[in-house]
DNA sequence: TGTACATCAGTGAACGCGCGTTCACTGATGTAC
DNA sequence: TGTACATCAGTGAACGCGCGTTCACTGATGTAC
């Protein structure tokens, strides 16, 4: 038999890049075969429906940036340090596959599937962070609130760059990134590289 | 003749809910029509198009609060007392009208027709007062930059508000939303409420 | 090494469906005489 | 006050289209003998 997974493969890789150029809903299964070069039928060789597809490039996205936001936190000892690897990681991330960050950052809202809040979440990883920062005293405030300021500190940058309303990638920003995060949370680090 | 004005208001509203709650594009006219008890063919009496509709009620939308945004940064003489003046509007914004508020936010990114960058922009007053304080040298750094995190610091909270992460609305979280914007721009006065 | 067979990636035509949109119409209401 | 007319909000049936999906098929490839 043929070996179907370089196609498979790149169907995951078309798709996403419509996806992120037009947006999940107006791209059709049609739209990502021609790109492909391939009919819209042999999909279905490789995913149960056009929901499954999106569902596993989502999941098998978020799960991996999960993954390695997890290792970024246990790599380091003090909650100060931690947060900083995290918005660093995340600052890589983008540069290293854009359209996986950027698929993920649109997909993020809408997608409301049983995935939603499974575990190892980005976000859960954050709040937890936050949480065991609050109860051990070396940060102060609502722990979901500031896990919502730092999220939007990271991902709004994040989107600016995506629609041209800031010139630079989130990894030339990381410096000035790390600084603000660290400001909101109160923890010590001034903010770095002004002037 | 009849006066379709009720009917018009009636669909505007009616659209706004469905969207909010299913997404723009898994709602079609149809479904309007539906919860409004009309027909469908009735819609295009007051729009020309779906398109059309949904345009309108962005574009009316964001205007709006462009506008009402506009009058606060008018109506304080301080940068900081400006900033704070929008941070406060905004929070009161989404207990005033929370189906707008959520459309206008939903929205944001995907529809990027003519009206993407029109004068009265939200996010461009913002970004004008961030430029206008680092002129004055009232604040440092990259203004794109700032006004990106203070948006971030007010808009993830709107959106973990929404999806029920956090469980406090927009308006309970104004006073801290106020600080965590203040301690980013790194203007004066500390960050209140924390005891 | 050569032949027969099983596997399954990929095809191509077709399906039913719901979508946005059109259009000739109906009939309630405001206006003119 | 009563009647004739014009307006236009709302109707209902129909349209063509592109969508996701199905399915009997083809034919290249790996395996067994």
């Amino acid at each position: 038999m043929r070996d179907g997974r370089p196609t498979r493969e790149k169907i995951r890789q078309t798709a996403l890049t419509l996806f992120v150029e037009r947006g999940v809903d107006a791209v059709s299964l049609r739209d990502i075969a021609d790109a492909v070069g391939i009919r819209a039928s042999t999909i279905y060789v490789h995913w149960k429906s056009r929901d499954a597809l999106v569902g596993e490039l989502f999941v098998d996205g978020y799960a991996s940036y999960a993954r390695r936001i997890a290792a970024a936190i246990e790599g380091e000892a003090a909650f100060a340090a931690k947060l900083e690897a995290v918005v660093r990681l995340v600052c890589r991330l983008e540069t290293e596959d854009p359209v996986l960050f950027r698929f993920l950052l649109l997909t993020q809202h809408g997608s409301l599937s049983a995935v939603d809040h499974c575990e190892g979440n980005p976000i859960d990883l954050l709040a937890r962070l936050m949480r065991d920062g609050v109860a051990t005293g070396i940060i102060a405030g609502d722990p979901d609130l500031l896990t919502a300021v730092v999220v939007g500190a990271l991902v709004q940058p994040a989107t600016f760059s995506l629609y041209g309303r800031i010139g630079r990638s989130l990894d030339q920003m990381a410096d000035e990134i790390v600084g603000y995060c660290l400001k909101l949370v109160g923890a010590a680090r001034c903010p770095p590289t002004t002037k």
